[in-house]
DNA sequence: GTGGTCTAGACCACC
DNA sequence: GTGGTCTAGACCACG
């Protein structure tokens, strides 16, 4: 299965499930129409709450990554692949954003910011 | 005054008073032993209950931050101004590396991943 | 239950809670991984607020000896038994260091504080 | 002057300056008769307030170690070098035997206990 | 059910 | 005036 969660992890676990399916769905482990894991599949394999996954399944739907398929399940929503990519990139340029500008803020000069990048970059 | 709180904010009110003080210490907006606005005049002027810049101020203190002065109140610690900033700079590179690395998982290249950041640090 | 509490103590409440859940955990009364009472159920066992207990147990996340598990309850953290045996050793030391030193520099002999020990070691 | 104090210590100042007048009765540092400092000149010297002074005064007259000398100010009490060397005693062994009892009710031996006794002695 | 956060208001010791 | 502690009761997210 393409989902594994930490219930130490400070990011809640159904949020962990939504993240984890979307990056799935933005990769392609999970093409559009294929149906994903059924609610109580799912929270045995995790060894969590049915509830935990079924909340995890509503947001997906809301957010239109996931469709009900009646009588079969729940299936990757056509445009979704495209959609998670999107916005996964979307979500990586705001936090970068975020941590550049806090840098900037807090003092660092330009040149000490792009040493720590190409340290972190290298590393990689 | 150095602090502004936002309780619209997802993060919370005392944690983000608690950040602020440890910018303006870091900062050298307040120094080594200068005494930081009373628990009841930051409430009153933040409008928020005095127990939260309680707790913030308590959790300043559990991380050496701050230090009692009896029966005057609240003074910056010694060595709280390095000790800040070398926590500031250390989250800053934390969460550098999170994201960058979790740029490079999600499929980007290199090269693209070199545009964003610099398009972020022409903004800035 | 392994917690009990003295009002008239001139220890804070939050605090005798906090010593008696390392001394449990040094003891082994509960161990690594286990739940202790919920927030609402010891502080009314306790017949005191629950506000009370949450910053005892507060204090005891920061030091590392429980950790939240969501939706569950505390837990206690892993080597926190360990620790809590270190720091219990320590603590012991330190006071064992004051009494003696503060009995030396009173004027006392050396024979004079042997004898005091001993017939304090005789009456356990 | 044989007064010293510490706003940084969690003792309040009060009883700092309390004990410190007690030591010096109990070793003769002042003599019975002699008289102590003004209010006014022991809160200069201190760099304290003149009420803090007056309250640990007002203890020690309390405890009869002070009394007034109408016209001249504060005298040590008959008698008081013998009793605060009697409390001094006392103090002493009741912390003796609290620390005692906590190192035995926390799990470590006899042997153990002397260990550490004979370590922190041979220190002095 | 769980903990986390916030408000409101009280009493205390200390300076 | 200051911080420290405690109570009472509310709302939230999470499982």
């Amino acid at each position: 299965m393409f989902v594994h969660v930490d219930p130490a992890h400070d990011l809640a676990i159904y949020d962990q499930i939504v993240r984890q399916i979307k990056f799935a769905v933005a990769h392609g482990a999970v093409g559009v129409g294929e149906l994903v894991p059924s609610v109580r599949e799912l929270a045995r394999e995790l060894a969590i709450n049915p509830n935990t996954v079924a909340r995890a399944y509503l947001q997906l739907q809301n957010e239109n990554v996931l469709e009900t398929v009646r009588g079969l399940g729940l299936a990757v929503a056509a445009g979704a692949d495209k959609r998670c990519r999107q916005e996964r990139g979307k979500l990586i340029q705001a936090r970068l954003h975020q941590v550049l500008s806090e840098a900037r803020h807090s003092g660092l000069e330009l040149a000490e910011i792009r040493k720590l990048i190409e340290a972190e970059l290298s590393e990689i």
